[in-house]
Parts: C-alpha cells; sequence; structure tokens
DNA sequence: AACACCGGCTATGTATACAGAATATGGATG
DNA sequence: CATCCATATTCTGTATACATAGCCGGTGTT
C-alpha cells in the first residue's frame, strides 16, 4: 500500500475526513484518550494528527480544555469566502497568464456538456464535483505557485464542509456550471481580468445563494442539527 | 501572560526564529534526536514543534528521509508575492471599510514621522518594523477575518525570511514608508479602492526592490551564504 | 575489479508510563 | 441550605523505551 503507511496520517485523514462530512460537528470535543481509542492508534500519533487539524483552523483549543470542532457559522462563511475571493481571483489570473489554453479548452468542453452530468442519478454530484477538482488541479498547475496551492487546499477543505449546507439545489449547480464556463472560457483565450472578473460573479453568487438558503431556514444552525444527524443514507425526514 | 509554558511551543518558536533568522539556513537537515538534545526537550514535544513547522512550509520532508529547512529562491519569493498581493490587497479593502478611523489616523501621524524614526541609531530598525508590525495588527483587527488573519500570518512568517535579504538600503525604506502613509492614509479615509491599489503599488515597489538587489549580486544564492553565516549550528550536511 | 548480498547502525515512528494541573465532586461547616 | 475547601479523578504534556525500516559499510563471489 502506497498510502499512508504511518498511524498518524490514517488519524490524520480520517478525522479530517469526519469533520468535513459532518460526522463530527462543531463543538464537538476531541478528547485525546478518546480518539486514539476509537481510531486504534496510540496517543502520539493522534496528537499529531490533532496538531495538523489545528493548524488547518478545523479544530482549536477551547480556553486550555480540551481540543473542539471549531464552529462553521454564517459568519465565518463570510470570511471564507473574502479570503476566496482574494486568492482564487488571483489564482485565476494567473492561470490566464500562463496555463496550457489546451487542458484549458478540454475543459471548455466538459463545461459546456455539464447539464448532462447533472442530469445522471448521481445524489452526491460525484462526477460534477470531480469534474470542478479537475479545473482546480488545472489552475493549480497552470499557476505554479505552490505557496498559493497550499493556501487554496486549505481554504476547500474548509469549502467542502460549507458545500454540504447549500447542495441540492440543481438550478444553483446548472448556474455555478455556466458561471465556471466563463471562467474556463477567459483562461483559454488568455484573458487575466475577464477571468478575474469571471471568478468574483462565479464568488458573489455562490455566496448569494449560501446565504440565500440560510435565509430560507430558521437560521442556520437549527437545520445542521437536523442534516448531520443523518449521515449516508436515506432521505432526511422533512422537518 | 501565559506565554509558552509547553515545552513544544518553546521548541517551535525557537526554531521558527532561528529559522527565520537565518540562523538555520535552508537545506539544513533537522534530526529529531539532534535537535531535541540541543533545545533540552525530549523527542514528542519537538515532533510537534516540527509538524508545525512543516504546516507553516517552513520545512518539508526531503524525499521522507529528514526534514530540511525549505528552499527560499528568487522564485519562492515572487510566489510568496503574488500571494501577497492576493491577500494584502483584500485586507486593505476590508480594513477601509471596516476600520476605526481613529486608529488609522494615529498611524498616519506616525508613519508621516517615520524619517525620525529611521535616523535614529538602530540598526535592526526595530522601531521602524515595529510600527509597521502595529500597522499589520491594525489591519487584521479591523478587517475582524480570523481565516485571513491566520493566512497572512503565516505569509508573513516566510516575509520575514525575505526581509533578512533585502533591507539595509535606506533609501528603500524611506520610500517604503512613504507607500506605507498612502495606504494608512487611505484606510482612514473609507476609500477602500485608493487602499487596494496604494497596497498593489507598496508590494510592486518592495518586490521589484527585492528583485533588483538580487540581481546586483551575481545570483541571490551566492549571497545568502555570506549574509546569513552564522557558523555555530547546523551546517548544511554532506560532504 | 565490480557487483551483489548481508549485517549492523542510525533514524524515525509508535506505544506506554509518569508527572503535573485542572476540574468536578462531595463532605463539612457556617 | 449554601458555600468553601479538600480530595480524587481525569485530563493533557512530557519522557523514555521499543520496534522497524532504510542506509552504509564490508565482504564474498563472479
Amino acid at each position: 500500500m502506497a498510502v499512508s503507511q504511518r498511524a498518524s496520517d490514517r488519524a490524520y485523514q480520517t478525522l479530517r475526513d469526519e469533520i468535513v462530512q459532518w460526522e463530527l460537528r462543531p463543538g464537538s470535543v476531541l478528547g485525546e484518550v478518546e480518539q486514539s481509542t476509537r481510531l486504534g492508534v496510540s496517543r502520539t500519533p493522534l496528537r499529531e494528527a490533532l496538531t495538523r487539524l489545528m493548524a488547518d483552523g478545523l479544530v482549536s483549543s477551547q480556553s486550555g480544555r480540551g481540543l473542539v470542532v471549531t464552529d462553521l457559522s454564517l459568519a465565518s462563511i463570510r470570511e471564507i469566502f473574502e479570503v476566496r475571493q482574494a486568492l482564487e481571483e488571483q489564482a485565476a489570473r494567473l492561470a490566464a497568464r500562463r496555463g496550457d489554453a489546451a487542458v484549458f479548452q478540454q475543459l471548455e468542453i466538459e463545461f459546456a456538456a455539464v447539464n448532462e452530468l447533472l442530469e445522471h442519478d448521481d445524489p452526491a454530484r460525484h462526477a460534477y464535483y470531480g469534474l470542478v477538482a479537475r479545473l482546480d488541479d488545472a489552475i493549480d498547475t497552470a499557476v505554479g505557485n505552490s505557496y498559493l496551492a497550499a493556501a487554496l487546499a486549505t481554504l476547500r477543505t474548509h469549502l467542502v464542509r460549507v458545500r454540504r449546507l447549500a447542495v441540492d439545489d440543481p438550478a444553483r449547480l446548472s448556474a455555478a456550471a455556466a458561471e465556471h464556463l466563463l471562467i474556463v472560457r477567459a483562461i483559454a483565450a488568455r484573458d487575466a481580468e475577464l477571468a478575474a472578473h469571471a471568478t468574483q460573479v462565479h464568488l458573489h453568487q455562490a455566496l448569494r445563494n449560501i446565504q440565500k438558503m440560510a435565509n430560507l431556514q430558521t437560521g442556520l444552525q437549527a437545520d445542521l442539527l437536523h442534516r448531520a444527524s443523518s449521515p449516508s443514507t436515506a432521505a432526511p425526514k422533512g422537518t
């Protein structure tokens, strides 16, 4: 097995996935002994995993008493998007200047045909999000900036957490695909400023959609409790 | 003041300072036993410190065998500045919108009088860089975005490392202070776009200055060896 | 002489034991 | 009945012991 021989890596990835997938909800206390026994590793590698999670901002030490999964309020989502606007605009701009046009032309074709992807029976939208992930990878590669890539990587981790709240709106997904198409076209056409602007538009709409959904519900937090309580199977029971 | 009781914190800060101050040069191999004995802590907290340094991007595991202090080439400095442009422009813009004008008016007064600071006999420019640090803090506070603050914090760590290469130019420091003054004025006047543009100007000039100095020397690397020569510890391994 | 294999060594990765601190709890006293 | 203090428990933080894996050197064989 090439992946994750080290127990600390396994613990880190497991915990990170669980936090990102809302199996470990914000506010959950992560005791060392508790988690180490649960994950089947000793405390030493688990502590290393927790250290890395702290650096990611996924957990934080709650006033000296235990590590807790960080909260994800609507306010913090807005904060994440403020950083995202800055970094992704820059990434799109640089990718337009430096990218391999052929790569983005190929992506352009795929994004143009994304409606077919969305019509397939794919509740988790794996195909769609896989395409978005490939766009992210293509941008990272085109930019060729490890510091920017690292910053975007941690940011995207948080964004997966956000995604669990805002998905399931087919109309929004279709619109988002159209916005992505604009971005990809601009990059393929080597139009840096248009790529930057299109990215801004996309992020603005994405945040607006999240806020709209948050307003529909009577507070975001209340919904999280329901949505995260029924993990993988079945439809959430209507409230 | 609950400062760094934990041995892992002390080890982290010590190592981070040494890396940033070029006492531990790029390429230095950080063996666990070696460093733990040197710093007087056991391997466990030292490993935690190294984990955090890896997350910061100050050390990296060189092909799985041993942790080494990351390189800081001219290319990577350019990469750092690309991220910095994105983040600091956004920070300046948001600070202009949300900041307490009084705070920045006070900073404006101090930056206007910065030439007096520079004339004092202060080879390390502590007073000047202290003022810049207070501006950074004021911006962070004004923005009120923990994700942005965190991203800027790690970035600034790398920038201190860069600073060790590019300082010692009084003319540039004076010009930089003038650029800072423009930024502070724009924020105090609540002019977000001007603050963003002034920040871009400042960063452009700062990078240009670094590149100019790099060109004067016959390659940056050769100079690093001389400037950072602190022969006591950790010469790069090999030979 | 060159290459391959083997043995030892050093380094990391993990587990566990130990110490100190903080908190909760219970009993006693005002 | 409330409050305060003492004690016990449980947690984190640290140290050390142990296992394992990857390199280096040596030696033997081709």
